[in-house]
Formats: structure tokens, sequence, C-alpha cells
DNA sequence: AATAAAATTTAGATTAGTCTAAAAATAAAT
DNA sequence: ATTTATTTTTAGACTAATCTAAATTTTATT
């Protein structure tokens, strides 16, 4: 295990992203727009990434993790997600004021510490936005997903995560009432443009835009 | 206030600890040591530093912090003394082994998330080394020394001063390994001499005689 | 006071990470 | 199949932090 740069931690970790969201190679110019550079910059880091064997690079046709690349990767989610979980949990914070402290925390690499962290947080499988808690193996649970927008119907299930994670989004979401946990029942679906009648909690109803709907994820009832 | 790197932080933070227990100036040699740099590389950085107005700088003559400079050292320390205090209380690490590890968290500098952290773990005037944690103006409670004749057995502290300045009491000290910064811990107090079993640096013990434990001022660990 | 020693600074390089502008390759549109 | 547009890479430059080796200044010793 090669000791990686800060800023090489954050290049994998929202190339994993990337991939994980979208097929299954991810070009320069998405990339910089994730991490906020210039394109001309992520392909100087993706030839250094590629000479430590992290991802698989052709020129001009984008790039995979490799094996070791997406381990890596995991590992640092991994981080990420428990210091959001202790930020919330024991600091107290909310869960849409955690991203930024979170992103440096996550670059403190000592593994006892994540270890301890872990262990003192009582082993969580979520962190507060309902994404899984990698292992220190990179394995996690699954639990199978769907987004709002899929949900027939009559459905009814609970918020467990969240496919954008903008200020503006979260702030949102906090206004209509929905949050990790909430449970939301889908009244109904909207054919002209694709919104969605929602029951929160059981209480009040909302409509939620196909772009908000696009961007919850629920993991249904069994019913 | 400037952002400053963590490598400026760290500077800043060993020409406040060098000041504290030296004189009135540092030299760059010094520095360099402490801070596992070469003169020339300090060089530069001085001349960083001082550019920011957070020290005084004349040539080949050393460096004192200005009032502001002082000022950022004082809020770095704090950062540092509260991550110790959270990885031994909270984490279960033992008082030596948090060093490398909170010289990295020291750096998260959201100031939220600080005041978070120190409310969370209940206001504490000290770290798990006995060194006092500046508030979020730079104060701290002077704590009371205590002649090391007055300390109870089990009680452990830090050796502050000495009250003898004679030659042959501090090349006796030397001998014995005693020395201004040593963690001291008094096993046993014997009732016919008033001399005084220690543990030095929690390594080796000595018996030291009432005339000496008499001359040596601790400030306790918080227990 | 002159000389030797020690400390400090400068000169010149190197590495990581970034940028702009220009060149090259790929993809899309005629 | 050309031409045009888009994407990606390269070339060249910049900043922060570091180094070695040489020059300079201060301090100590004759
Ligand atoms: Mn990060
Ligand atoms: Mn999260
Ligand atoms: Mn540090
Ligand atoms: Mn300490």
């Amino acid at each position: 295990m090669i000791q990686l740069s800060s800023t090489e931690e954050n290049y994998l970790k929202n190339i994993y992203r990337l991939l994980a969201e979208g097929g299954e190679k991810v070009g320069t110019n998405e990339i910089a727009a994730l991490t906020g550079t210039k394109a001309a910059s992520v392909s100087d880091m993706l030839k250094k990434l590629a000479e430590k064997q992290l991802l698989s690079y052709r020129k001009y046709h984008g790039v995979s993790l490799t094996e070791e690349g997406t381990k890596t990767a995991l590992l640092i989610l991994r981080r990420q997600r428990l210091w959001e979980v202790f930020l919330v949990e024991k600091l107290k914070f909310a869960w849409d004021e955690v991203a930024a402290i979170a992103e440096e925390l996550e670059h403190v690499k000592a593994p006892v510490l994540v270890r301890r962290l872990d262990e003192y947080l009582g082993f969580p499988k979520f962190d507060p936005h309902g994404d899984p808690i990698p292992d220190e193996f990179g394995e996690w649970e699954s639990s199978p997903r769907v987004l709002l927008q899929e949900v027939a119907p009559g459905k009814a299930g609970k918020v467990v995560a969240v496919t954008n994670s903008s200020a503006a989004f979260l702030s949102y979401l906090d206004k209509v009432g929905i949050y990790i946990g909430a449970k939301v029942e889908v009244l109904d679906k909207i054919e002209f443009d694709g919104s969605v009648e929602l029951r929160i909690d059981g209480g009040k109803t909302v409509y939620l835009s196909r772009e908000v709907a696009a961007n919850l994820q629920v993991r249904l009832h069994p019913s």
C-alpha cells in the first residue's frame, strides 16, 4: 500500500463515485468538473495514478479503477463516512453540515485511528446520508435501493440516500420535511411531467419534481 | 485572519514552543532541528511568515512572534490539545500514542468543529500531558503549581520549575534524569524521612530526598 | 585586530499540483 | 467522406515547500 497525498485520495474517491453512478469509464472533463480543476490538471493526475497502478488509462478514452484503486477508494469512503457519523451522532451537527469537514478529516490515515473510531461509534453500517460504510476490507452490506422516481404508486418505503449533496438540494429537502430515514409513500405519479405525489411520515403530502425524485433513493417496505 | 497552510502552522507552533521554553529569540538552526528540515528551508519560511506579520525577523538575528503570531500559535495548540483529549478520553488511546495523530487533526481549521469538540469534551482545561488548553481567545488558566514534596502518592504531573538553581542541584537532577517538562508520578512517600519514590517519564523509578522534593515545582495533571 | 568557526542566507534545483493556450485526437454533423 | 465541434493531451509557466552547495554575516578564539 503506497502512501497517497490528500489530493490523490480526492481524485480517487471522485473517480470511484463517477464510476458508481455512471458507466464503466469516466472522462477527463467529468472528473475536472467534480474535483473543481481543469482538464489539463486531471490529465497529469491520471498519468500519475495509472503509474501507481490505481487506475487503467488509455489516452483519450477515459479511465476505470483497478482492483487496487477500487479498494483504496473504498477505504477513503470508509473514513469519510465514519467521520460523518461522528459529526452527526456525537458533535450534533446537522446531516447537511458535515460534508466539508469530513472532506478534510478523511485524509488522516492512521489505521488504528479509523478502527478505534469505528468501534467508538458502534460499528455503524450507514452514514447520516444513508450511504453504506465499507469495512476495513472494503466490503459492505448491499441493500437493494430504488430511485423514488421508479417507485410505483401505492408503494411505501424509507429514504436511505440522496444522490445529490448540493446545499441547495439538501436545504430544499429540509424545507419540505424529507430526511434520511423518513417514511415516504407514493400516492400518485403525474404522467405529464414525471412528478410524484408523496406522503411524508404518514402526515403531510407534497409534490416532488422529477428532478428531485431522481435524486432520492428509498428502500421499499416489504409489501 | 489569513488562511495558513499546515506547513506554516507547524512552523508557527514550533517557534512558539521554542520561545516558550527558551529566551525571546529563536535561531534558524534551532527551528530546523525541531521541524525536521534544513536551515535553508527555514530561512525561506521565516521570510514568508514575516511577510504575513506573524513574526518579526531581523536577518541573522533570529525571530520572535508578533502578537498576531502568538495568538495564531495558541489556536493551533488549542486544536492539538483538544484532539489529544478526544483520543485519550473517548477513543482510549494511551497518552503517549496520541502525538502523531493529533499532529494531523490539528490542521482541520473549521472553527465550528473546534467549538463543538470542546463542548463535547466538557471544556477540558488540560490535555492528557498536563498542558493547558487555550480558549478561543488564546487564554488559559494558569494551573497552580505545587512542590513535589506536597504531591500525594498516585498523582502525576510535570516538572515546571526548580526553586534552587545551584549547579550542584541541577547536575544532580540531570544525573537522575529529571528536567523541566519531565512527567513525574509519585509512587510513594516514605514516612520515615519524607523522601519520595518517583517514576520519571513513565520509565525508571528513583528515590528523591525531602530536600530535593522541596525544591521541585510540578503542575499536577488533571485526574 | 586578525583569523577561524559557526550560524545564516542566497543561488539554483527539484517535486507536487495547478493553470492557460495551443496542438492533437475523437466524435458529431453535414 | 469531409468538415466541424468536442474532448483530451501537451507545452510551458507558476507557486509552495523542500534540498545541496556556495556565499555571507556573526561569534569565538587566538
Ligand atoms: Mn477530501
Ligand atoms: Mn455521506
Ligand atoms: Mn501538525
Ligand atoms: Mn499534549
